[in-house]
DNA sequence: TGACATGATGTTGTGCACAACATAAGAACA
DNA sequence: TGTTCTTATGTTGTGCACAACATCATGTCA
């Protein structure tokens, strides 16, 4: 799943193709592979995976859609820049669905998706031990859709994972102006692997609004931290 | 704004092309002159729009990814179908965020958006004396977009605009269905005039947090009716 | 008569060549 | 030397021809 490479399965139909495509253009631009700023030529990317242009061209739409690329004609594909201020809104709006996610067609809690978040949980322990931003950035991605499998509501969960790729990237762009700063890289990874415990144990007790409250609260907490470090980085 | 049809200013950027056909699709789609089932062919969609079909499929695309076509390889660009039972997640969902519009970044009152909603509401007083069912759709619409207006949240405005267009179809199809109900027909017409005057009255106080609720209430008053109806049918 | 194979037809998906456009470098001129 | 026009280069947007695919009609055989 976190495969951003291109490796190119010999049967796949036309939906899996721009899936593939797709999803591995989404995680690089949110794992700053491609830095803010940066051109991608649609021609070098339809080398890459074996396709001409066109079909990368429905990929790039999609992604200005979501805003984190802007084709200009004669100009290139650019990866948009993100700033705090401007993401302030869409953390707002996240900060609320968040809670929603437990309220509106809550999942029935069986022991496969306990284990689930216990997995992670363990996960998130050995993060603590010996993890980097990017690995921070992976598990978090992966946390984030475990979260949202705690409601039934589609529309819900895909309106959550484009707000979530919207703002993924500035927690790592912040981070890697602080990288010397080790203990408070420390702290954002303790403070992570709290969310994932209290969460991981209100799903044990099949408690999902307070699984909404305690993600709703951290999102909270987490932008203020990013703002705060990023004022201060000023 | 309300213009579904292909008229062709002689100037005006790729980016304005797209809306235009974007737009116009939307809109026929959400007034049912694209009938759900129905199927689209690009060319002639191209013909009349006086472009090829890649511009077209453009904008084919960003409505499927709406949920409002669904393109299948060799067969065509089908309008989806809609089902109650299928639109309940996208209502819950909704009347969630109809009340977030009045609690995040609400805008300032002044007196030109008391002027809308006073212009607006006088409108529906002349549909309840004389108005159909499309006309009904139509300012329904353009309702809609008004109240988004009460918020400066943009991805708050851009979600449930989109979620409203999965919806707005739903009503005028139930309707199409009671057609002879005439009293029932102006019973929906009266509920939404009220709705309209009470959150106009709201907005005159600067009280954008009742307008939500109010807003809110007329949702899922709406949704538990046209399931009523649904059920009724059957 | 029924079932199945086979071809005809129509549609969306793809690849490619070219147009439209923006930018930067360089030349011509004051 | 500074400025402005021109040109060269590179990129995305568009149009068109063809491939891939699904469906339906037709014919063939048991």
């Amino acid at each position: 799943m976190a495969d951003a490479g291109a490796a190119k399965p010999a049967d796949e139909g036309v939906r899996g193709r721009f899936e593939r495509i797709y999803q591995a253009l989404r995680t690089r631009i949110c794992m700053l592979d491609y830095a803010p700023g940066s051109r991608l030529r649609e021609e070098d990317l339809a080398e890459e995976f074996g396709v001409s242009r066109t079909p990368v061209r429905r990929v790039l739409v999609k992604l200005e859609a979501e805003g984190l690329l802007r084709s200009v004609h004669g100009v290139g594909t650019i990866v948009t820049d993100i700033d705090v201020d401007e993401l302030a809104q869409v953390y707002e709006l996240r900060i609320e669905l968040a809670e929603l996610v437990g309220k509106l067609s809550p999942v029935t809690v069986d022991a496969a998706l306990v284990a689930r978040f216990r997995d992670m949980r363990a996960r998130c322990d050995l993060l603590v031990k010996e993890g980097d931003p990017r690995e921070f950035s992976r598990i978090n991605m992966e946390f984030f859709h475990l979260f949202t499998a705690l409601t039934t509501n589609e529309p819900l969960r895909a309106i959550s994972e484009r707000l979530y790729y919207q703002t993924a990237r500035i927690w790592l762009k912040t981070a890697a102006r602080l990288e010397s700063f080790d203990e408070l890289l420390k702290n954002e990874f303790v403070t992570f692997q709290r969310e994932v415990a209290d969460i991981t144990e209100a799903v044990e007790h099949s408690d999902l609004v307070a699984a909404g409250h305690v993600r709703r609260a951290h999102i909270a907490m987490s932008f203020r931290r990013i703002r705060r470090a990023a004022e201060a980085s000023i």
